[in-house]
DNA sequence: TATGAATGAGGGTTCATTCAT
DNA sequence: TATGAATGAACCCTCATTCAT
């Protein structure tokens, strides 16, 4: 019974479904998607070679062709994820009218994006704790993507709200932590019903954006 | 690379290695600290018994003879740990003059607990992430506790800053994610410096003190 | 849930139950008894030292001092046996009038002495076949039993039917095969209903008989 | 006491230990091969896997690949064992001129065969005793097989020896009685000369050829 | 005498990795 | 290039035996 997650990959759309042999990238591709599951939902050390080699269709030799190890797999898997170019921002994402505004659609955002990559954050997450070298690029590739974005579109507001640098700062590390918490913590780790708790980093983001924009 | 650590944890100190100890209770609780520190460094599934009954200073027979399994360990601690009684805040915790003031000290008393706890949250993290059955226990051990005696302290204020009930407990919510995030995800997880990471949450406390002080 | 087959062997009735420690002879029988139902049931590999002394009612360590080891139980248990008095076959079983019926009487006292000692049987066959030493106390204490005896039964016939010795010597092996096969194997290990064996065994004594009595 | 059983049994001759043969049936019957030899010689329980693979000339892991464990390995060689053809009985024993000369001949066959099956008799025996469900193999692989043939050819003499159908089967079970305990039970059990016992099968055999063949 | 806590050697089994095909 | 048969190191766990109490 096997589960194939590979599709084509090569583009060659009018070949044979039966002579689909021979694809290189297309099974790494598969290997690293069908890794990428069974990491995330069951842990890497509990995931055997055979299962990730079952799920993309192909055999468990190749998996040490390609990566070397189970552990060289693990880590193509965190390089070529960390490498995808970061989305543009503003090209999805208009400036907000208001300040406060501006911080709920960005919470919102970010908790939405969070529960996407769920299964990324998963695996690196739960890896981060054991292997240091892989918990580093957890900043990167979680929790300090975007930060730059975000105070670029922040600044937008100064003029009628000053704030320092510092503060900015603080404001855009907080949306990454409501997203990080309400978007993955709690709906993935713990099982709280996500709407609760999109809920609950609307109520947080709006006391947050109060709190910047409001001056004595 | 396997590191092999000492022998002798249970501190009775000159004592020969060769004698047979008779206590029960002893090394019960000396297997749980041992298990808790290992599955907290290396992992759960990567920690091996041999490891544990080592560090314990015992054989590996009695993880057995005590919990079924090393499953059945890893459960025991995490249940010992759950029941353990809940500090009493206002006893070491005075409540602060201004909800912003309050605001900030609870911040920093839930940074500085996360720090503490961490090993504890590293295995239920980890382990969460692939049992759901763990992950729940994570609710109430973890991000839970306290949430209403916050509330409660908060509600001291209630006559100057008038606040709905479910911007209190978006408060109270936010004080736990910012322990969590600051005390422990960025100091430990992504190695970030814990002064910088403390000092930015102090930074974020104060803007949500500021959000939930000022009225328009 | 102690099951406490060691009933009182010191004969003091008086005594309180509660202080019925202190009975080495009464714990020794009863680690026999114990163990000789396990053995049989379960085979000797199979059956725990803790089985045995929790059905016997008394601690694992009365083993290793009584018996030395589990193999000193095995061993003490078959000698105890073997060294049982033979029941003096007369004393019970009177001699029939004709050679066919005490062939017939003989067989039907085998097949049911053989489903007695069942239990002593499966132990020492199946470790028999394992352990030559023994292997060799069933010729005595299973298959030789009695054998003279019925030599000497038998040859009240002579007069009237002339067999050789060799024939009767044959004659009470055939006696005590019957037994075995249709008392025993085919009973215990191969489930066949009892009547239909012990049947079975009277059909075939009465052949025998027939064998011996007539003559050309 | 550990016993090393050499590694080269696989008959390769003179090929190097260190090669790598692919050759899936060839192991497979090498392993239920050697587990007959040990199980029959040492019991099922006191026999190492490592040991099974060692003499097989293959590695451990392969007896859990292809019997799943190493109950699943004792239970293909009863399994294999019990779909061997039966040799057609005809082909290799012509039919005696006389009744008793014809018991006589298939006592001798039958006792011979008990002899040459005693790995099999030995495992499936000892197992029988401690699993019902083995236990039962034992009579369509023991002790009826040929049971159904022995009744066909003794019909050839109903008309000089007129013997009811009860006679008849009992007469067949005899034989097999009579093979069992003489070519099985006290040669390989008891550890009687195997002539002396076949002398005494021989003996019983004609007392019962006699009880059928001669009528008042 | 009797207990049962503690031991530790050794077992069956798993699974990443290798390599003949 | 791709396969999967074969390997073997290492794991968790069992259990007879020992010994402090």
């Amino acid at each position: 019974m096997r589960v194939l997650e590979a599709t084509n990959h090569t583009g060659n759309g009018g070949q044979s479904a039966a002579v689909r042999l021979r694809d290189p990238a297309g099974k790494r591709d598969a290997l690293l998607l069908a890794a990428t599951r069974l990491f995330a939902r069951q842990g890497y050390e509990a995931t055997r070679t055979a299962q990730i080699a079952a799920r993309a269709g192909c055999s468990e030799g190749l998996i040490h062709r390609y990566f070397g190890s189970k552990k060289g797999l693990l880590l193509a898997l965190i390089k070529s994820r960390v490498s995808k170019e970061v989305v543009e921002l503003t090209d999805q994402l208009p400036i907000a009218p208001t300040l406060e505004a501006e911080v709920l659609q960005l919470v919102e955002w970010e908790v939405r994006n969070m529960w996407n990559d769920q299964d990324f954050l998963r695996v690196i997450i739960s890896r981060g704790l054991v292997e240091p070298h892989v918990g580093k690029v957890l900043s990167q590739a979680g929790l300090s993507r975007h930060v730059p974005a975000f105070v670029q579109r922040l600044k937008h507001f100064k003029q009628r709200h000053p704030v320092s640098d510092e503060e900015m700062e603080g404001l855009a590390q907080s949306i990454k932590t409501i997203g990080l918490v309400f978007g993955f913590m709690r709906p993935v780790l713990l099982q709280q019903d996500r709407r609760v708790a999109r809920k609950m980093a609307t109520t947080i983001a709006k006391i947050i954006g109060r709190g910047v924009s409001e001056r004595r």
